[in-house]
DNA sequence: GAAGGCATGTAAATCGTTACATGATTTA
DNA sequence: TAAATCATGTAACGATTTACATGCCTTC
């Protein structure tokens, strides 16, 4: 019963006690969303997925016509031989703040210390939003490794923008043009 | 002249002097691929793209059917409208180990403790691949960002696993059967 | 002349976002 | 009663990976 990448999530979060798609996409975007998201067009047709496959079980309709799951016990085993899975763990990064970097000699200084600024202006505010999910009073060691990684990328790109204005300093106005290998 | 996701690291290439699908797909994959990837399947028909638009031009067939752009006067405005845009640079993070950390209290601890030491492995393994990359001689300040970014990485990996040890000798068998809410 | 690397390309499948449509319930 | 929020769902589009098909050129 291999699980889709939004079941993982939709499957864990219901096995947390969540019951609703609504519930679970406001519970992703307080926690897991920084580093595994979720839209309603996902969360919707999953839920109806892993019902058809016997993992969740949904009830009557609530008030507001709420649909609520549970977990069953194929379920469950399903969820345990996934966290206990030996399989290599999905990793993506991308960044185009590090892409707009890397083909730095091919823009003038100014739209480089630009970017540089947005970036750490970007950073200080996810800094900031995590704080509040902290001051809410969350533990969660993902947490913990959210706000790690924010204050050492919002480091970086301080550096980062020290760097290039250093280098404006030395060099005002470098060469914008690349030159053609022949 | 908006730019696909692709089209910005392909053109980059271009600009950078990179000929061929073949030869940008090699540089990719020792320098963006960490934050910026690109496959063969999306580069080839990208590559026409950008000529039908006129951003790249292709000269006729090389040895071996090589097919060699070149950028075009266009194609460098492009480019830099791009580098200068003041648009939200696009940034995602996706880590199933962390995912499997988050839904950690649903799994016996020597699964989590087995996933812990895996993610530390394969750091140490992607820590060794840049190593390598940079002993080549780039200096690239990305390159900087992945060494530097894999450290912090492995470091916290390592400190989780050291968590999970910890609480293995204080409760060696946790409860892994979840309570649910009434 | 076989193997292996160089090189281009297409097709299918999956994944993910966004926008839209719809309606119930609560609150100002 | 209007606005805001709760709640479910679909459709369209775009991004991405993977597998496959094909042929050239160099080296052993």
């Amino acid at each position: 019963m291999e699980l889709s990448p939004t079941a993982k999530v939709v499957l864990g979060m219901i096995a947390l006690g969540e019951r609703t798609g609504y519930d679970i996409k406001r519970v992703v975007e307080r926690s897991t969303a920084f580093f595994w998201g979720a839209s309603f067009g996902q969360i919707y047709p999953e839920l109806a997925r892993l019902e058809g496959a016997g993992l969740i079980s949904g009830s009557s309709r609530g008030p507001r016509g709420r649909k609520e799951y549970e977990i069953t016990a194929a379920g469950r085993r399903a969820l345990r031989t996934w966290l206990a899975s030996p399989e290599p763990q999905a990793f993506a990064f991308r960044s185009e703040g590090l892409l707009k970097a890397f083909f730095g000699d091919l823009a003038p200084i100014e739209d480089r210390l630009a970017n540089a600024r947005r970036l750490v202006e970007w950073n200080e505010h996810v800094l900031a939003l995590f704080r509040e999910i902290e001051a809410e009073g969350s533990t969660a060691e993902a947490l913990t490794y959210g706000v790690e990684f924010i204050k050492w990328n919002l480091d970086w790109w301080r550096r980062h923008e020290r760097r290039l204005k250093a280098r404006a300093r030395t060099r005002p106005r470098p060469e914008t043009r690349v030159r053609h290998r022949r």
